[in-house]
Order: structure tokens, then sequence, then C-alpha cells
DNA sequence: CTTACCATGTAAACCGTTACATGATTCT
DNA sequence: AGAATCATGTAACGGTTTACATGGTAAG
């Protein structure tokens, strides 16, 4: 991400900023990490570094990429997809809910993950109204650049619109299967074949 | 993970199988993490063990649940739902590959992607088919455990779907924006406004 | 006899988070 | 005078991966 950020030449304060402003929706990163981070590439080769005292405050260690690190920026975007191994604790939590014997934990579990989705959708849904009406400080979606990084806004957008339809549609079953249970009609009395129901 | 498996009591290395086959497309884990967590956990007194002999190989060391550990289960299952922070490398990937100036790399970089989220949704089609299908080994659907596990099966799928489609539509406007540079019509001359289109 | 599977671990390295530490400048 | 912002870091802890280490049993 660093190497990314750096085709400017930035202090690690400034990359923090720029960080949480673009990056960290799909890779967050503390300064106590950038810090460390930054040594540890001008140790390797891939940055060199200038000390500029700043208009406002202590000096400033300002990093830019050396051929190596353009090099090795470039290397990983012809890299394969790093699909990799993404890790989702919700989903984990929701896997092994019927241990909580309770549909309402269920109910209210899903009701408070899809609020927190559509805030994150919404918070994209301002951003990208804010770049397609031609705010400045937002690359032209027409320009290279301005195309992958719209695109990858629009990942995010998509990703959390599934997600929410996946919520709504186990809501949608948590209630089918309460009717079922509570006002029994042809749903409730179907017979099952050998203890398992066929949808 | 651990504590939600071993509602059937197991040891570290059945524990593996049961990730392999569930968790681990959610959750991966290996051994050499398994092993050093339910010691502690067992230190930790979420679990005891006892040792038994199999009927083939060595001993094992099978695990189950304390008290604290079923109430360790629960207060996770009743949290809120855990978002955190997710990391998608493959979407930095794409973000920065302006910087390789390229568009082929791009839409190489895509197909490619989209390639293995295929192959992933397939393997998740499959189970669904097998699941749906009545064989044995996967639970009911209609049972709150067959539910919860059901869903979060369909949560991979829609996850999947929805990252295809966005491939999709990055592809289509790569193909848009070529057309529009190497055969210009009507939208390869369209004026700019201030350097930046509107769409 | 060799391969695969059963079964349990340890060690080293890296990644990431939280908390801690320091000090200057600017705005209210 | 106090808060926010500029600016740079270190330390401790926990999670994860890769590689290493060991040895038994069963099937081809």
């Amino acid at each position: 991400m660093l190497l990314g950020l750096l085709q400017v030449p930035a202090s690690g304060y400034d990359l923090k900023k720029h960080f949480d402003c673009t990056v960290r929706f799909f890779w967050p990163a503390e300064l106590s990490q950038v810090y460390p981070t930054l040594q540890r590439m001008e140790r390797d080769g891939l940055l060199k570094s200038q000390l500029k005292s700043s208009s406002k405050g202590p000096k400033r260690r300002v990093y830019s990429l050396t051929k190596e690190g353009r090099d090795a920026l470039l290397a990983w975007l012809r890299n394969d997809p790093a699909l990799g191994d993404q890790r989702y604790e919700f989903i984990a939590q929701f896997f092994f809910m019927d241990a909580a014997d309770d549909e309402h934990v269920t109910t209210r579990y899903i009701t408070r993950l899809r609020g927190e989705l559509v805030r994150r959708l919404e918070t994209y849904e301002q951003i990208e109204r804010e770049w397609l009406g031609g705010e400045e400080s937002y690359p032209d979606p027409d320009s290279s650049r301005g195309f992958h990084r719209y695109m990858a806004l629009r990942s995010g957008l998509l990703h959390m619109a599934a997600r929410i339809g996946w919520c709504n549609d186990v809501l949608r079953r948590l209630a089918r299967r309460h009717k079922g249970r509570t006002r029994p009609g042809k749903r409730g009395t179907q017979k099952r074949i050998a203890g398992r129901r066929k949808i």
C-alpha cells in the first residue's frame, strides 16, 4: 500500500492521512505500523528519504520510491489477484448461532448487522455522489487513475449491497419459519420424507 | 471457532478436519495453530481434555467444553456482529493498477480474478446441490442448526456472485473505453467540461 | 516397502493492534 | 490556558504462517 501511495513523495504522517481517506476502506493501517514499515523498506532499498523542515511543527522525513521500489510495486500489480484467505468473523458467529438456541438472537444479530452494512453503503454512496458530481480532489473517472479508483469504490458498493441482500433473505426466511411454527397451515403440516424436507 | 466446533468433543486433529470441510471457507486455520490454541484454552479453563487411546495410531487428546467455555461461546454469539477491519489485497492491487500504465494488465487481471471467483462460486453451488439434494452428512436446512449453516453457505454464494458481477462491469467499461479511443464516434468526441466528463 | 493417513506438537518470523512516549505549533 | 493538529517513533502482546520434528498403523 505504501509503495502505491508513494508515487508522490510523502512523510509517514502524510501517508497515514492518505490511507484514511482512500485505502483504509480495503486496507486500514495505523501510524505505529506505517513508521517501522517505511524504515524497513528504506533499509531494503525500496525507498529513500530526506529530512525536510516543514512550515509547521518538527522536521518531516519525506520518503520517495527508488527504482527497486517502483519495480516491486509493478511486480505486485502484475501478480495474480491476491484473493488470499479472508476471515469473516461475522459469518462465523452466524454459523454457530444455533448454539444460542434462540431465534430472537439471530433476528437481532442480522438486524444489527444490516444496520451497520447500510451505514457503510451510505458512506460509499455519499462518496460516489461527490465524485460523480465533479468535486475537486477526486480524479476524473475517465482517466486511468480515476477509473481504477472509482471502480474500487464500486466494488465496495456492490459488496455492501450483496451483504444487505443476504441479510434481507435471512430475515425473510426467519419470518417464514416463525409463521410456519406459530400458525401451522399447509406449510407447517407438510410431510417430511426421511426426516428431511426438500426446498 | 474451536469453541463452536467443540459442541461435540474432539481432538485437535478432528477439529482440523471439521475446519477444512466447513469453517475454512470463512476462517481457515492450520494444525500448528489449533494445537497451541487448545492448550491455551485448557489453561484458561475454557476446555478440559482426556487422553484416549484410539483404534489406529497414537493416543488422542480429546477436548470438550467446560461451563466457562460454553459461556464464552454464548457471549461471543451475543456480541455485536464482528465486521472488523477486512483487508482486500486484490482490491488494493486494482486500486493502484493505473501505475502499470497498461489497460491490458487490468483486463488480464480482472479476467483472472473472475476465473478464480467463478471457481469458488461453483464449489459453493456444488455444495448447495448436494445439501438440497438431501445428502446425508448435511444438517436439515429446516433445523436451527441446518438453517444457520445453510445460510452461511448462501452468504458465500451471494458474495461470489456480487464480485463476479463487479468484474463483468469492469470489463464492460474497459471495452467501452477502448472503443471510445480506437474508433471515436459520438462518445469519443464528446466535449469535456472543465477536463471532466460526467457519467 | 513405500505411501498415505493418524496424531501431536515446537520454533522462527512476520503482521497488526494497543498503549505509551515525546515535543512543537496553531487555533480558540 | 487548553485543545487540536503536526510529527515521529517504541514496546508488549497476540495472531498466523511456514518449516521442522516425531512416530505409529494400514493398504497397495
